[in-house]
DNA sequence: ATAACTGCAAATCTTTTGCTTACAG
DNA sequence: CTGTAAGCAAAAGATTTGCAGTTAT
């Protein structure tokens, strides 16, 4: 457990939105001028192979880069709208319903879900 | 309507798997041996825009590229393992009365949504 | 001490853009 | 004809890798 590694789990921790790569290390930088975006790179890979913090595209509104949220307690949907960018979250005992069968009819051990619904929201559409 | 889209098209509905761009372009140069990555690139985001293809990720099992598949009637799960790689897909009612409720209790009008869960299949775990 | 981590530079890979030529309707 | 698409080269952006020096434990 690094100095680096503490900034940036802080930050996502505390993060209100959804952070990509760089956007993370920038924010790292204000606290830790020296951080490197490699070292960003590579504590995501680990919270991320550890089952830490949740991978998003959020319907690739933006290209082609991922976007990062600390694991929720409960798992939830985000939805994406295609005209304002807005993106809300989302949580469902039907999602939960759903898990169950997935795990249950096609005997498929889950350890992460990932939903994304790209539309146009309420105030947009 | 130029036989580069024709090929294309034609590959993405016929194809068992799903395909990345380059999987893609490779297959159209069997075809037509001149046909340019770039036009793929291009048709697939045409193809996207029109709402004829599905945009997945695989839960990013072999890194930050994108898969395409032609859309289905139905809409269906993706169900990656972490482990031997396989694909599988399913469908289910409870997907679909998901996505009601999303449209319903939120006013987001869906035009798209990707579930994708990663886990160890019924052969892995 | 020593195994793991960071920074730096450069490589790799995917996707996008500008511009000219070619083709479909 | 005329607008749209394709090809080419090059750019841009995201992520990964090799290596040497640094740090946590």
């Amino acid at each position: 457990m690094t100095r680096q590694r503490r900034v940036l789990v802080q930050i996502i921790q505390s993060a209100d939105g959804h952070l990509d790569a760089v956007a993370l290390w920038q924010r790292a930088q204000e606290r830790d001028p020296a951080i490197n975006k490699v070292t960003v790179y590579r504590t995501l890979g680990l919270l991320k192979k550890f089952g830490l913090v949740d991978e998003l595209d959020l319907m690739h509104l933006e290209g082609g880069k991922h976007y990062y949220e600390a694991k929720a307690t409960r798992d939830h949907i985000h939805l994406a709208c295609i005209k304002c960018g807005r993106i809300q979250e989302f949580e469902s005992v039907l999602f939960e319903k759903l898990k169950g069968q997935i795990e249950r009819e096609r005997q498929f051990q889950i350890s992460t879900v990932r939903v994304e619904a790209g539309g146009l929201c309420d105030r947009c559409r």
